[in-house]
Parts: structure tokens; sequence; C-alpha cells
RNA sequence: GGGCGCGUAGCUCAGUUGGUUAGAGCACCUGCCUUACAAGCAGGAAGUCCCCCGUUCGAGUCGGGGCGCGCCCA
């Protein structure tokens, strides 16, 4: 049999240059097509990635490439596995971020009623252009600018995403705002419509004054803000009787429809039933009782107003209450008349007078002006003073905020697009526990968010970049919509734009017209696209077979904190579409904290950006540090595990170049301690492999890299590398070269899925030509199989007692303070009876590891079975130096 | 206020159905240039497993209560 082919040491590079090899690796799995998914593979075969779209405005931060490093150490254990990966990468491009970044980079706001100006071309704005009003632009050439500016920032992420390694397949590469996407949302619009799970109503709902636009539940947060409690007298009609209500929104008194109290409150059961006054506007409005209103909070009795908060909304619909609505869309309050069958007032002079001092402010400066005005005893309802009691009473109270917003959020009525969940939150909990979690606790948030669901997803935002909703309103005689007979479009005509789009059966002419038709100017929420990436990535109406073959997709790997957005409207669209799960398995990534514990956010200057990271400690180093946190565990950024991912780099160099360096042909593996330790390293391919299949790849490596560090290189490679080369004994030596070499083909390609750059560089020196698979991401994920040649060691301990007899020569060695390579001219071990028969198969290898020339062997009962003792240890005089 | 998670060596973290003396790496201390590797090797020191109560022959692990931290939601 031929030699085995071996490198030579001197030739190759002391360690691996990743600033070179990645660029030059990344480049051959392209030209080879290493990632391809192949649609002719059955779905068996086939394991199917729902990637998350990054967010293409802005930076990455070091998150990033943590939860996608998972993500992709799993996608190359399951291709070393046999399977047909189909592993997209799209951008989600959609919505407020962009819209943002285009304003501010180029001072310009959007008015969709402009023309187009083709002629237009922008610079970002310098600091001169910024001191005056902003550009005014057509809503396609603010488009346009949104579309220049996410391609800036996806080339951007792409290089990086190559960097890091992720071996995704980039001919799928799609954004959420192309052609395609707008089309698979409109048609999913069109499938939710033609189903009966959407509507539209207008309706009191959240809204913001900033972005002037409405919102759903998961945009929304609390946010605790300061504010006061102002205690105001209202009157009670036809009565000396008064009250005192309690309010955080003075600003809405003028928008007071009613009072309320707990049905059960003693102190108000003569008012139930009567007509409260409001002071400064002098409203009759009704008093009734109400168990929401609690008995606790402020004075007990609360005034309703149109809108301050979603109790409001209920009162509002429950009571049939009047609707006075105060505050304008742009959040400053509207120009009124108090007097009229909107706004009654038994004083509307007075009421009038007061409102010109507020109408037009917005809500802060009206909640001012508002609190001295109450000062004034003039403006009493009852005569008995001021209406304000007292100062204001400063308060810390959570206020919802639009999680992108700066001032807290109103509620409004407006129009907008619905679709029905709420009716359906047995089913989705039905289909999130079809699914499996991992870790399975992340289920919980699911299940949380789902039961506590009170709002009907609305769709709609009053937005201009993102995919528009494909519907056209006929217009009556008088120009008015009818909202109930929108007009969809037909899937021929999608994508479509019903701004500038026209129904089937009309002319442009007819736009806007009595008669005719108007477009729907809103868009969609992001989520409403982002929602469908595991049917962007299959193709689903656009291309059935295709999407047999790809839907449901195997893994979603996100982050927790949008497990109720992301997650849940996935979750929700593959219901209501098919009523399928959109995948099996959620692998959900925990957070990377700062090195104290806080999340990493803009505002708070802590974010870390992944280049110099991969730079300074390489992709293999950074995917490590990823590889080590367990799924859904939050983690704090701590440099030293780059550092260490940087020295297993390193040892594996090293290891190979030893052990692909030694001489000696393929052989019978008959050698005990060979035998013995190849027995471990089968059982710990079983092990790993059982926990990769339970995603918990973190362990596969921890304990791939334990076994390689202390089992290998620090031991098996120790004991066997004098026998490796020893030409007084081919058999033996053969034996451990080709362990040797075996064992490392096994680690590399455990260790491949984490590190895939300097991996795939030691298998290309040998083993991808020896073994005819010239890429280790192409090779085949080590099996108990490959081990049935190998025949079972006499002593399954044999090797682990090797090593404990070496580590008690090594000691002997650090107490008299020589090296580990000093000459043992003799020495006396001693053990156990039954250790010392065990110890003989493998004793010489231990002998000639630790270069002892000399020795004698006593049995010692006083010794615990399994340990040794080292006496009268002889070292050889340290050799001169040269 | 509710849900979920976390709390183990100075630091970052393992610790599987309860089972000898609780582990790793980093940092620290002592040696050692040894024919793959000083980005290394050998050896060493270091813990009231957050606290209390309980179940058990036995608790870091299970149950109850409390404290602290994080996220999500009211």
């Amino acid at each position: 049999m031929a030699a085995f082919r071996t490198v030579d040491p001197q030739s190759l590079p002391r360690h691996f240059d990743p600033s070179e090899g990645e660029g030059r690796w990344h480049h051959a799995w392209q030209e080879a097509g290493l990632y391809h998914w192949d649609e002719n593979r059955p779905r068996e075969e086939t394991f199917v990635v729902d990637t998350p779209p990054p967010t293409a405005s802005g930076s990455l931060h070091i998150g990033h490439v943590f939860s996608y490093s998972h993500t992709d150490i799993l996608v190359r254990y399951q291709r070393m596995r046999g399977r047909n990966i189909y592993y997209p990468l799209g951008w989600d491009d959609n919505g407020v971020p962009t819209e943002r970044r285009v304003q501010n980079l180029f001072h310009v706001r959007c008015d969709p009623t402009l023309p187009h100006d083709p002629e237009l071309a922008l610079e970002p704005a310098s600091a001169k252009v910024r001191k005056k009003p902003p550009l005014v632009i057509s809503r396609k050439n603010f488009l346009d600018l949104c579309a220049e500016v996410t391609a800036e920032d996806e080339k951007a992420f792409l290089e990086l995403f190559a960097k890091v390694g992720l071996s995704v397949d980039w001919r799928t590469e799609y954004a959420t705002i192309d052609a395609r996407c707008r089309t698979l949302a409109q048609r999913s619009f069109l499938d939710l419509h033609d189903k009966g799970h959407t509507y539209t109503v207008e309706a009191p709902f959240m809204w913001d004054v900033d972005f002037q636009m409405a919102l759903s539940q998961a945009d929304v947060e609390d946010k605790m803000r300061p504010g006061a409690y102002h205690d105001i007298e209202f009157a009670v009609d036809g009565s000396d009787r008064s009250f005192v209500i309690s309010t955080t929104r003075p600003e809405l008194l003028g928008a007071c429809v009613g009072v309320t109290a707990h049905p059960d409150d003693e102190r108000f059961q003569d008012l139930f039933g009567q007509t409260a006054i409001t002071p400064l506007f002098h409203a009759p409005v009704p008093i009734f009782a109400s168990d929401k209103a609690d008995p606790e909070k402020g004075t007990g009795i609360l005034m309703v107003c149109t809108f301050g908060d979603q109790t409001d909304v209920e009162w509002w619909r429950e009571q049939g209450l009047a609707l006075r609505q105060l505050l304008g869309k742009n959040g400053r309050l509207r120009q009124v008349t108090f007097g009229d069958d909107e706004f009654p007032s038994r004083d509307a002079d007075r009421a009038n007078a007061v409102y010109a001092e507020i109408a037009g402010k917005n809500v802060e400066q009206a909640r001012k002006r508002i609190a001295e005005l109450l000062e004034d005893p003039a403006h009493s309802a009852t005569g008995n003073g001021p209406p304000l009691q007292s100062p204001p009473r400063p308060i810390e109270h959570a206020v919802k905020f639009y999680e992108k917003g700066d001032r807290p959020l109103e509620i409004l009525p407006s129009r907008q697009w619905f679709v029905r969940l709420l009716d359906k939150k047995d089913a989705l909990l039905q289909k999130g526990s079809e699914i499996a979690w991992h870790p399975p606790h992340m289920e919980s948030r699911f299940r949380d968010w789902t039961e506590n669901l009170s709002l009907d997803w609305c769709v709609s935002r009053q937005r201009y970049f993102g995919v528009p909703i494909p519907v056209w309103y006929p217009l009556d005689a008088h120009g008015e919509p009818d909202y109930d007979t929108a007009i969809v479009a037909t899937p021929d005509q999608m994508p479509v734009d019903p701004m500038t789009d026209v129904p089937a059966g009309y002319t442009e002419a007819q736009r806007n017209q009595p008669g005719g038709f108007a477009g729907e100017a809103d868009i969609f929420d992001t989520w409403f696209t982002s929602s469908m990436t595991p049917q962007i990535g299959s193709g689903w109406v656009l291309d059935p077979a295709r999407h047999k073959k790809l839907f449901p997709a195997d893994i979603r790997p996100q982050s927790h904190e949008i497990i109720r957005t992301w997650a849940f409207y996935t979750i929700a669209k593959a219901m209501l579409h098919e009523d399928s799960v959109p995948w099996h398995h959620v692998n959900i990534s925990g957070w990377i904290l700062d090195p104290d514990r806080k999340k990493m956010s803009k505002s708070l200057g802590n974010v870390v950006t992944p280049l110099p990271l991969l730079e300074e400690f390489s992709a293999d180093a950074v995917r490590y540090w990823a590889a080590n946190a367990r799924l859904g565990v939050d983690t704090a950024l701590d440099e030293s595990v780059f550092k260490i991912g940087k020295k297993l780099i390193t040892k594996l160099w090293n290891a190979s170049k030893f052990v692909l360096s030694q001489e000696g042909q393929p052989g019978p593996i008959t050698n005990e301690l060979d035998r013995a330790f190849l027995r471990e390293l089968r059982t710990h391919v079983e092990q790993a492999t059982k926990d990769a299949e339970a995603f918990d790849l973190a362990r596969t490596l921890q304990d791939t890299e334990r076994f390689f560090w202390s089992r290998f290189t620090d031991t098996y490679l120790e004991l066997a590398k004098t026998r490796a080369r020893d030409e007084g004994d081919p058999a033996g030596r053969d034996s451990a070269v080709t362990t040797l070499r075996f064992a490392l083909s096994v680690l590399l390609r455990m260790f491949a899925p984490v590190l895939p750059y300097v991996t795939e560089e030691i298998w290309s020196w040998i083993y991808g030509e020896e073994r005819g698979e010239p890429f280790i991401h192409g090779a085949a994920w080590p099996t108990a199989a490959e081990f049935d040649q190998i025949e079972a060691p006499a002593d399954s301990g044999s090797f682990d007692l090797a090593i404990t007899a070496l580590a008690a020569i090594n000691k002997a060695k650090a107490d008299a303070e020589v090296s580990m390579g000093r000459e043992v001219e003799h020495l006396e071990l001693a053990g156990a009876a039954e250790t010392m028969v065990r110890i003989e198969p493998v004793l010489s290898d231990v002998l000639l590891a630790s270069r002892c020339h000399g020795h004698a062997v006593t049995s010692d009962d006083g010794i615990d079975v399994g340990s040794f003792q080292v006496r009268d240890a002889r070292f050889a005089p340290r050799p001169d130096k040269k």
C-alpha cells in the first residue's frame, strides 16, 4: 500500500492568516456552488431555513453576527449531514426606518399629491441646505431615494455576512420591496380578503401624531413618564351638588362626553343618571355607573373623553356617548365651536373664549394653559371658586408610545384596514403548540401574547415606502368613496399601485371624480410582508411546485423580542392562507448585552460594531464565540471568549501540521492505546451528534473542544507521537499514524460548522484529495459507522489509565522543576496489583511519552485502584544548550 | 401588578432522570524553550452553588417563600 501523502511543516505558514484565507475560501465556495439548493432533490432530503431579513438601514451590530452565526452553524452541520439546504437571504427595507433616513440624509419630505419630477437628482444635504425648510417631493421621487439608500446599505451588509462566512445561497437574494415580494404581499391580501379575514372600518385607534399614522398593538410600548393629577370640580345639573374628578389629561376637558364611577361606590350613588356640567366649557354630560371605574384611583369618579385612553373608547362604545374629537391628526387642537350640536355648552360664549386660548396648540401647550385657566374662579361650573382644587400632583405613570416615536400616542378616529385575528386565538395557540420551540420555554412568550391580544391586526399604515394596499374605492355622485365595496386588484395586475394604476373598467380620467374611483393611499404594515418570508422563499401561489418543496420551512431562527411580531404574524399568515404551520422549529437566540449586562442601544452609546472584532480576531473566532452561547440565553460581551477561539484555531493548525507530517502507511490499527482512544472518540461522535440533532450545537462544540484539547492534543497525541516516529516498529507506527490521521479528520469535520475557514484550509492540504471530498463543507459529518472496521480495545479503560500514568510522571517532573521533555534515567511506577496488570498493554507508550529509559513496576495494594505513584525518579542531566 | 428567564470560583459560563471530594476557560501563583504549538506545556491555589424553609438516606439540581437582575406584557 502506498505511503500516506504528508505535508512539509516547514513550508506551511506558522499561523492561519484569516485576512487572506477568508476571502479566498469565500470565492472558492461560491465558484463550486457549494451553497446551492438543488431543486431536483426530494423534500425529505431538504432543510429549509426561514432566514430573518435584516432591516437594511443603518449598521449591523454584534448581536446580528451572533444570531446569524448560530443559524449558519446549524446549516453547515445539516449540509454535512447530507441535507439539501435552502438558505436564502433577503432585506427588509420597507417602512419607517428607511423613510427616516431618507428624510434626514436628503432633507426632504414626501407629499403624495405632488407630480413626479423625473429630472430630480439629489445629493446628501449639506449643513447649509439643512438650515432651510425641507424640500417637498413626490411619492415616486421619495421612493426612488429610499431604494437608492437601501441598495447601498444592502451592499455593506452583504459584504459583512460574506465575511462572517454565512453559507447562504446568494442566488436567492430578495428585498421585501421588490416586485416579487410586492406581488406576494398583495396576493396575500387578496387571499385574506376572499376568505373574509379582512375588513376596513373607521374607528378610534392608536395614532402617532408625528408620523401621522395608525399603529398596531405590536408597534406600541409603554414608557414611564412624569405626569400630574389635576383635581377639577364639576357641577351637577339642577343641584347644589358638585364633585371632583382627577385627570392627567385636563387639555381634553373640552372633549369630555361623560362622567363615571363604580356602581358600588357609596359616594356617588345619588349621581348616576344625572347630568354633570363641565367647568370652562359648561358642557352637559351624562353620569353613569361602570365597573371599569376604579374607586381606589384618583377621586373614584372620572371624566370620559374622546379619547384619552383605550377605556374611554370602550365607554364611548358601550354607552353610545357623543364623539367630540378635539385633537387633530397632527397632534394639535382643532378649530371647533361650542354651542352647536357637536359641542353643546350652557355658556357658549365663555366656552368659545376659553377654547380660543388653546385652539391650534399641541397637547403639552394646551395642558399648561388649561391648568392656568382652571385657576380662574370665573370658569367654575358651580360658583364655588377655582375649578382646580389644588396644584397639580406630579406622578410617574406608564404612557403608550410608538416604539420608534418621541411623543405619546393619541387615540383618534381614522379609517384603517384590519386582519381579523381575535376570533382565532385558539387556532393560533394550537399552531404554536405544533411547532418545536428551542428553548421550549419560549413558546410561553407566544402563548402569552396571543392570549392577551385585544385588537385585530391593523395592517394599514399612512406611509409611503412600502407595499401599497391593492384596493380602489368607487366614488358616488358626490365624490364620496364607498368603502364597503372596495375593488381589490386582480392577480394579473399585481404588483399594483392604486395611486397610479387604474382598476378594471375605469380610466385614469375618472380618478377622484364623482362616479369614478379613488386609489387607496396607504401601504401595508412592514410585518404584513415580512410575515411571509417562508412563502417568499417558496414562491407560494407564484410557483406551486416549488412551494411544495420548500413550505413549511424546517427552521425559523430569530430573537425573543420579536416573538410577538415576526413569529406571531408569520404563524398567523400560514394559518390563514393554508391552515399550516410556517415551520417546524423555531430557534431563539439570546441577546448580546454589553459587559455590564445592559442592553445595547444607540441611546446608551454602548453598541459594538462587528467589523473591528472580525478583523482583530477573525471570522472563525467570532463564530466560536457565538457558538458557545446556548440558545435563548442572553450573554454579556466578553472579548476573552474571542481570544479562546483564536487559541483553538492556532492549536488546530499546529496539531494538524504535526499529524499530517507524520510519515507512515495506512495500516491496521493494532495497538491497544490507539483502539482505546478511538473507542472514546466514537462515543464522543455519537453524543455530539445527538446533541446537534437536538439543535444544541453549543454543547456539541464545547464537548468537541474539550475532547480535542484534553483527550487528543494533550494526551493521545503525546502518548502516540514517539511511536508514530519509531522506524523500528513499523506496525506500531502505522497504527499510530493511521489513528492520528483518522481522528484528526473526524475532529476537523466536527469543528467545521463553527470554524469554516481554518478547517477548510487544513482539509485542503491532504484530506480533500485523499478522501475525494474536495471541501470539508461538502464532506460527511462523522458517524459511528466510520469506526466499524476498527477493533475494540481489550480494555476500554486503558486509554484513561495511560493518561493517569503519564500525569503521575508529569507531576513528578513538575515537582522536581524539570521540563516535561527531560529524559528519565529510571523510575518506579507503583499501583495496585490490578492496575499494574491493566496498564501493561499501554505502558510502553507511557514510558516513551515521558522519555523514560529505565523503569520498575511495583504492586502496592495500598494505592487506590486506577491511580499511580511515581517513586525514585532519576532525571538525566539537563542537556547543554546549543 | 402579571408572564418567562437568570443568580454556581475575581470574570464568562457548563453542570442531562437528585447520587462520591461541584467543573471548564480566562485571570492569578509556581515551574518548564519539550523535534506541532511559549498564541505552548506541566503543576497549583481559588466556591456559604443569592437567602430561608421544606421533601429526601442524600439537594447546585425537586417544592414553597423571599431578595437581586434582565426581557416581554399590563
